[in-house]
DNA sequence: CAACATGTGTTAAATAATAATACAACTGAA
DNA sequence: TTCAGTTGTATTATTATTTAACACATGTTG
């Protein structure tokens, strides 16, 4: 029993330097992005915290009124559903603020957005995913695919092939291998060989352009924040929408703008540290 | 001590169903935030973290090292120095998807950046604060001025006046009761009567033009987002800087679309649901 | 209205978190 | 280079804190 409580959950912290409460407390939270992703609901009912967190009645009990006195939860008395609170969004300015990269980045994501009035996302690797950490909107879109945080698999979008494209071969091998490749639209590209020949053809080129890979009518086009050792660690991304722009347009005005903004900032990144 | 474990922190979570170890895990994250404001780190060595926390030291030993294991810090084994890891950026995300009030407002702020070129944001209320919600940035400016998540205290921002503006009595004196009252800027206002004034102006005029109060050169333009019953729980925001904009341009071009975002906004809110 | 599901509160039991300690690794001054 | 001081790491016995089971209350649905 003494290790099945770590089992449960996720990992082996089997030393003693390892707080499971806290693990405990982080799996409450999460349960309320898988319950938006998978059910669709905004709160959810204690059992429902029960069920998508893995714990039991009595702890999901115990962690929900834990994170509602620290106002990291909020519950609805009528309804008796919890949901996110406003507390939650501290982390993300702890985040950033302390980001050196997100500092230099800022400004000069804002001046692209404004060059030709389009959205502009700054991204960082996560494992088999991409993150937006920085998103400066111009486009309505989809709700989810306009907020900061949003997940998307590496293999199958522009910021994440370029960004292995400046990655040596093993741990390109390596992120294809654990992810899960899925199609996420009728065009995504999903068969290893291609998707090696795309990181291949965007570490050729410096930039990518990717089309309707996963969302339709969507095209892509991202190029790679690098260090000084020419390791991407971030990659700046453009969408833009299908009968409006066609791929002509965006070789002549966006790829120049990608591939400038993200050279301005991995050159700022290394020069001034 | 069973009761004084609870007491160094913050809260009196005196019953069984509050887990201080979570508490703890926070407190730790929340040292990053405290560190980068008061001494201006970006990482933070094991001591500093203790310091700031009021942890001890093995405590915090546990507690950072969980939260590199959860991925919400990141160690340079080099310096032995933690940071916010990516893992923070979730939890915006999680609050953001499952808020309607985020996801009404998203295109009407894009659309409301775009008329005038210039930053729109939404800002809800928390305490003596309000907190950007969702910035969308047009104009360079600071680099926390620009992050979401940013807190300010509500008696001197437009946001936070509009927003008392259209609550009850009661609450207002007792937010005014509660803040600190210092000078933002040498311009700020302070004194308590000349803030129910200002709070008085805003609701008979349904906006608040504020200026120089938080931030030099700055003026804040702002309008309530309001339930059914006319009681505001956020702001439409946009800010402008001095010498290119005057009061003059802001009355004609900037009111009215705060105005009519915010509305708009509190209008679908009460009649989707 | 009954049967069921879900939420709430309390408890004894013992696991998992604690704080003290000792050791190691840096740091910088002499 | 050495030495003192500081900071980080690892280990441990102790027990306070978390636990899970239970019983009760409340709400929900056929």
């Amino acid at each position: 029993m003494a290790v099945a409580r770590h089992e449960t959950i996720a990992h082996a912290g089997p030393n003693t330097l390892f707080v499971g409460s806290v693990e405990k407390g982080f799996a409450v939270l999460h349960a309320f992005r898988t319950g938006q992703r998978e059910l669709g609901l905004r709160d959810l009912s204690l059992s429902q915290i029960s069920e998508l967190s893995g714990l039991d009645k009595s702890a999901s009990q115990r962690f929900t009124n834990t994170l509602v006195q620290l106002g990291y939860l909020e519950k609805d008395e009528r309804t008796r559903r919890y949901r996110p609170a406003l507390g939650l969004i501290d982390f993300y300015y702890t985040y950033l603020v302390s980001s050196r990269l997100a500092e230099i980045a800022m400004p000069r994501l804002i001046e692209a957005s404004k060059t030709h009035g389009t959205t502009v996302n700054l991204c960082e690797p996560d494992g088999t995913d991409i993150i937006y950490t920085i998103r400066v909107p111009h486009q309505k879109a989809f709700f989810r695919a306009t907020i900061p945080g949003r997940r998307m698999p590496a293999f199958c979008t522009a910021p994440g092939l370029v960004i292995l494209a400046n990655r040596n071969k093993q741990e390109v091998e390596t992120i294809i291998e654990n992810s899960k490749l899925v199609q996420m639209t009728e065009w995504t590209v999903i068969e290893p060989k291609a998707i090696r020949k795309r990181i291949e053809q965007a570490r050729r080129d410096g930039y990518i352009i990717s089309s309707q890979q996963s969302m339709a009518h969507e095209i892509s086009t991202a190029a790679p924040v690098v260090d000084s050792d020419g390791r991407a660690f971030a990659a700046v991304q453009i969408p833009v929408y299908m009968p409006e722009w066609t791929t002509d347009m965006i070789e002549e005005k966006i790829v120049p703008l990608v591939i400038e903004t993200a050279r301005a900032i991995s050159g700022s990144y290394f020069s001034e540290s």
